[in-house]
DNA sequence: GCGATCAGGT
DNA sequence: CACACCTGATCGC
């Protein structure tokens, strides 16, 4: 879970991703993705106090991040304080000081974060330096060489600081298999169940957040079947990923959620309460989609694990494994790196050792 | 009645 | 394992 605090030595005259506590007094706010524990504030009444009375306050993330973020009513008051960025796009961003007029320059580029729907990091460049804020992140190995705007001519831009994801940054989770292999694996398993007969149905068991879209598309286009889920109205503006979901309950594959629904599973019925039209109990099997690593020299390449009769976990991460972060700050070689996450068990200090 | 925090859950 | 939530209880205002 992030630790981050919200500001970064060099430009702390900027908030990311937190926005309580000394953020309130912050000059532009970004965010760089829509899950809850990097929009702590974010809803709060001071802030919302904060905004009414200034013309200059802006929030900065991508289009798919604005749009997440409004289709919940409980942040509808930002509406007027969003500032959508292009991808790969640097923008000249003017922070003022609303009491004193004093003003500050910088240049923000959204880089894509492979984390969710949305997600970016935020590379900044002003008088203080170059510096990345990666939020969460998911990059392969030799991705950021493929990022451009890392670049200045043919070579890697100079990076004072990373204020990095260092969720997975422990030789323990050294390796997660591609999101290729994991994808792969799972339409293996959804294929040879769904095909059984038209009671075989698979509960993709995925926790209530965004990230799972891309699985939803990979099995909607694979299957020629839509995926069901409790509601569509946050990608209303998102065909691509509209086009594979649906609210309507008679489809093979459901991603639907109750409080109860482990019990429902176990007695063939789904969490949004489906059982088949005539009767005949419908044949579940649960895919819950979980973090699975491997060691530096652990041969092992299970992506699947069966964890009951009906039950399976499949490898699923938002986040890059220790190789895929090491390849990424070997890459960029900054001078600085300031993790964001600091694992139970480990301390601030062993984090920045390793 | 509200938010913040915690316990306990998936 | 760790993640990103959720619900419900309790506390303080």
């Amino acid at each position: 879970m992030s630790s981050f605090a919200g500001r970064m030595k060099e430009y702390p005259n900027m908030s990311l991703d937190r926005f309580d506590r000394e953020n309130l007094h912050a000059r532009a706010y970004f965010l760089s993705h829509c899950h809850k524990d990097h929009m702590k504030g974010l809803k709060g009444p001071l802030l919302k106090r904060k905004l009414k009375f200034s013309l200059t306050v802006k929030l900065y993330c991508s289009f798919v991040t604005k749009e997440l973020l409004l289709s919940n009513p409980k942040y509808a008051f930002w509406e007027d304080h969003i500032v959508a960025l292009e991808l790969e796009s640097p923008t000249l961003i003017t922070l003022i000081d609303e009491a004193s007029g004093e003003r500050e320059e910088l240049v923000v580029t959204l880089l894509p974060a492979g984390h969710c729907p949305g997600s970016v990091m935020f590379l900044v460049e002003g008088a203080q330096g170059t510096v990345l804020y990666t939020g969460d992140f998911r990059l392969a190995k030799g991705d950021s060489s493929r990022i451009e705007l890392l670049h200045s001519g043919s070579r890697v831009k100079d990076i004072k600081s990373v204020y990095l994801d260092s969720t997975f940054y422990d030789p323990r989770f050294y390796q997660i298999p591609s999101r290729e292999t994991c994808l792969h694996a799972i339409r293996g398993l959804v294929q040879d169940w769904i095909s059984r007969s038209v009671y075989h149905t698979v509960w993709l068991n995925c926790k209530a957040a965004y990230g799972y879209e891309y699985l939803f598309t990979n099995l909607g286009n694979e299957f020629h079947t839509q995926i069901h889920v409790k509601s569509l109205d946050m990608f209303k503006k998102m065909p691509e990923i509209l086009s594979h979901v649906t609210t309507d309950r008679a489809t093979q594959i459901h991603a639907c959620r109750h409080p109860k629904e482990e019990e429902f599973v176990r007695g063939s019925r789904l969490p949004c309460g489906s059982s088949a039209s005539d009767g005949t109990p419908l044949k579940i099997i649960s895919i819950k989609p979980s973090t699975i690593w491997f060691g530096e020299r652990t041969q092992r390449t299970e992506v699947i694990v069966r964890t009951g009769a009906s039950s399976y976990r499949a490898c699923f991460s938002f986040h890059s494994s220790y190789s895929e972060i090491k390849d990424f700050l070997s890459y960029l070689q900054p001078i600085n790196i300031y993790p964001s996450v600091i694992p139970i068990g480990r301390t601030h200090a062993d984090v920045t050792e390793l």
